[in-house]
DNA sequence: GTTTATGCAAAGGCTTTGCATTTCA
DNA sequence: TGAAATGCAAAGCCTTTGCATAAAC
């Protein structure tokens, strides 16, 4: 898909959620969606601040986390708390669902896809009567460059 | 296994993990570990903080975070973040490998087990040359009590 | 014209840090 | 005895909240 073609359905996507729940449709929500999905990978609030500013947005953290809160709603963008503290977010639209490998050394995130993760999804759903919605898998470890560090051999 | 049996199991593997480590063996610590291992479920900081206060134990907030750093470290703790963004930890040793399903609207968490996340592990571990060392598989949706009340039909 | 959303700044909550004191090795 | 650990309180950091102003409907 091209970069347009899909910013144009998630604004779409984006806009008929807000009028569904009785949400306006101001310019600022707008053109955070845009910010979001103008990169790749992982982003946290701060950086997301920082590069609205730069481009003379005027936008606020406030205004960032409410519009956080909608865009997870909609599922156009999902929320990690990998390491500390701060949350950190990604696109959430056409992307493949994926989970995330996180080495304990390094702190570096890599993407990884397993059809066995939907298959453990319906079971749950079966079994324990949920209705589920999402998932979130993180396998932590060392990664191969930090034990090739390690062992030089 | 009887649980006074575990209480020793897990001082003794927490006694070797510091003199390994360099670290000292403090009554404060072990008080810690007893108090963790005392309890099933879930539990947060304060929580713990509360208990150990209400027992008569002179033990401080800081110490209380110390120590979880160190018990995560040898893997008879596990840490959590499953709603905001307080952490939740849980003792793990000798506990059968499991993983949760949260419920959106309640807040419920629920435990359950699934085989096919060792294979996954397995596999992470040989395609991209991945030490594993944990995971945590986190399913999000709505529950069963949840989905009755909405709909009492 | 109402009501909702925004920006700013201040408050809040969880966690970490600094430092004097205690205590383990 | 010397280095590490503790408790307490203060500081930090991320996030949420309150309120006056602006803007969508």
């Amino acid at each position: 898909m091209v970069v347009a073609e899909q910013q144009a359905n998630v604004q779409r996507i984006f806009s008929e959620y807000l009028e569904l729940h009785g949400h306006r449709r101001t310019p600022e929500r707008f053109a955070i969606l845009n910010e979001v999905y103008a990169h790749d990978g992982h982003f946290d609030i701060e950086r997301l601040y920082g590069r609205m500013k730069q481009k003379k947005y005027r936008v606020s953290r406030a205004t960032l986390y409410n519009t956080m809160d909608l865009l997870m709603d909609c599922d156009l963008v999902r929320r990690h708390r990998f390491g500390g503290t701060q949350a950190q977010f990604e696109k959430a639209h056409a992307f493949r669902q994926h989970d995330h490998v996180i080495c304990e050394r390094c702190g570096g995130v890599q993407e990884f896809c397993d059809p066995r993760i939907q298959q453990i999804r319906n079971t749950v759903g079966e079994v324990m009567g949920f209705d589920v919605r999402h998932h979130a898998l993180e396998i932590h470890g060392i990664c191969r460059n930090c034990k090739d560090k390690q062992r030089p051999s």
